[in-house]
DNA sequence: CCAATTTGGTGACATATGTCACAAATTTTT
DNA sequence: AAAAATTTGTGACATATGTCACCAAATTGG
C-alpha cells in the first residue's frame, strides 16, 4: 500500500523542509530538532482536533487531507477557513497567545497530520533564534493570503465570491461539502447550489 | 504649538520602541539604526501615499492621524482597512514581495508619518538578524487582527457588522467619513446611515 | 464669508439572496 | 444490500439591503 511509505515521518516532512530551505537553507541541527519535535497522527474524517474554548496547543502540518475551521453563530456553523495538503494549520489567536480559541478545527477528509506542540516550537526558537526568520516570512505569506480572503468577502455578489473559490480551491471542489463552501463564501447553501447548476 | 515638539523624530518613535521593547528589549545599536532609517513626513488629508499598480516601497509608522486602504471595483472605491495612530501601515502583499499593489493607501486626516523604506528594513535585518523575532511577533499580531475582520465580514447582518466597528473604532467615529465605514463593513452607505440614526 | 463641493439623511422601490419546505441523490452505517 | 443519515437540488416566497433620487447639512476653498 501507498500508506506504508507515506507514514514515514521524514518523507512526510519533505514538503515542509523544502518550504523552509527555499526561504533560506536550514542547518542539520535544526532539521533534526524539528523532525524529532513533530509527531505523526493519522486522523479520520470528521474529527475535531481543536474545540472552541480550548487553547490551541498544537501547530499541525497537514501532510495529507482536508481540514476546516468554523465557529458557531446561534445554531449555524460558519466555516472560516478551508485548508488542504501542505498547509500549516493553527487557530492563530489561540496558538500565538495560548488563549482560548474562538473557533474549532476539524478534518473534512482522512488526514495525515504532523503535530508540533507550542512548547516544542518555543524550544526550537530558543535553540535556533534565526528560525524566526523563516516563520516571519511564512507568517507574512499567510497574512497575504488571508488578506485576499478579505477581498473575496467584499466582492459585490455571490458569483464573484464563487469565482474566488474556483480559482483557489478547484482541486478540492468535489471533496468539500457544498455547505462548507457556501458558509466560507458567506452565501446561502441554496444560492451556491443554484449558482453552480445554472448554465 | 504642539506640533514643534511632536516633530522630533525620537519623540515620535517612542511608541514604536515601546512596542518593540515590550516584546524583548532591543539594544542601542538597533535603536539607533532604526531611528536613522526612519524619515519624518507630514502629510495633509486626502493624500494618496501608495497608488494601485505601484510597488509599496515603504513601511509607514503612523505616528499621528488616520489612513485607509482601498481598491476600485468598477467606479466604486472599496475600503479594505482603516488605520489609526500607532499603526504600522503597508500594503502587505506588495511590500513583502515588492510586487505591484492591488490597492491604494491614502490619508483620511492630516498625518505624521515615519517612513521606513523596504531597503532600509532589509539592512536592519542584515545587521540585526534577531530583529526577525520582533517582526515575527508583530506580524502574528496583525494576522490575528485581520482574522477578526474576516469574522466581522461573515456576521449575518449589517447591525452586527456595525457593532464590530463600534467596538474597535469608536474613538475615530467622527473622523471617518460614513462612506468609508460603510464600504469597510461591506454595506451600503444608506444602510449604515439608517442603522446609525434609528432608535 | 460666500459659493462650490462633499457628505449624510430619507423616501420609494427593486432585487439578489435568504428562508422554508420537501424531494432527489449520494454517502455512510449496520 | 438495505436502511439511515447526510447532502444537494429546486420551487415558492419573504425580506434585508441595495439602488436611485433628491434634499439638507457640513466642510472646503477661494
Amino acid at each position: 500500500m501507498k500508506d506504508s511509505t507515506k507514514l514515514d515521518k521524514s518523507t512526510l516532512l519533505i514538503p515542509l523542509f523544502k518550504l523552509l530551505n527555499d526561504l533560506r537553507p536550514i542547518d542539520v541541527d535544526l532539521e533534526e530538532l524539528l523532525t524529532s519535535s513533530f509527531k505523526i497522527e493519522k486522523v479520520g474524517k470528521g474529527v475535531v482536533v481543536l474545540k472552541e474554548g480550548e487553547v490551541c496547543r498544537n501547530l499541525w502540518f497537514l501532510a495529507d487531507g482536508l481540514m476546516r475551521s468554523f465557529h458557531k453563530i446561534g445554531e449555524e456553523e460558519v466555516t472560516s477557513r478551508i485548508m488542504f495538503t501542505n498547509h500549516i494549520v493553527i487557530s492563530a489567536g489561540s496558538f500565538f497567545k495560548q488563549t482560548d480559541a474562538t473557533e474549532s478545527i476539524e478534518t473534512v477528509a482522512d488526514c495525515t497530520l504532523l503535530t508540533l506542540p507550542f512548547t516544542g516550537l518555543q524550544k526550537v526558537y530558543a535553540q535556533h533564534p534565526l528560525f524566526n526568520y523563516h516563520t516571519r516570512l511564512i507568517t507574512e505569506d499567510y497574512f497575504f493570503k488571508q488578506e485576499q480572503r478579505l477581498y473575496m468577502l467584499r466582492k459585490p455578489n455571490a458569483e464573484d465570491k464563487y469565482s474566488y473559490f474556483l480559482e483557489h480551491y478547484s482541486n478540492y471542489l468535489q471533496a468539500i461539502p457544498l455547505k462548507h463552501i457556501a458558509s466560507f463564501l458567506n452565501i446561502a447553501r441554496e444560492t451556491l447550489s443554484r449558482l453552480r447548476n445554472r448554465k
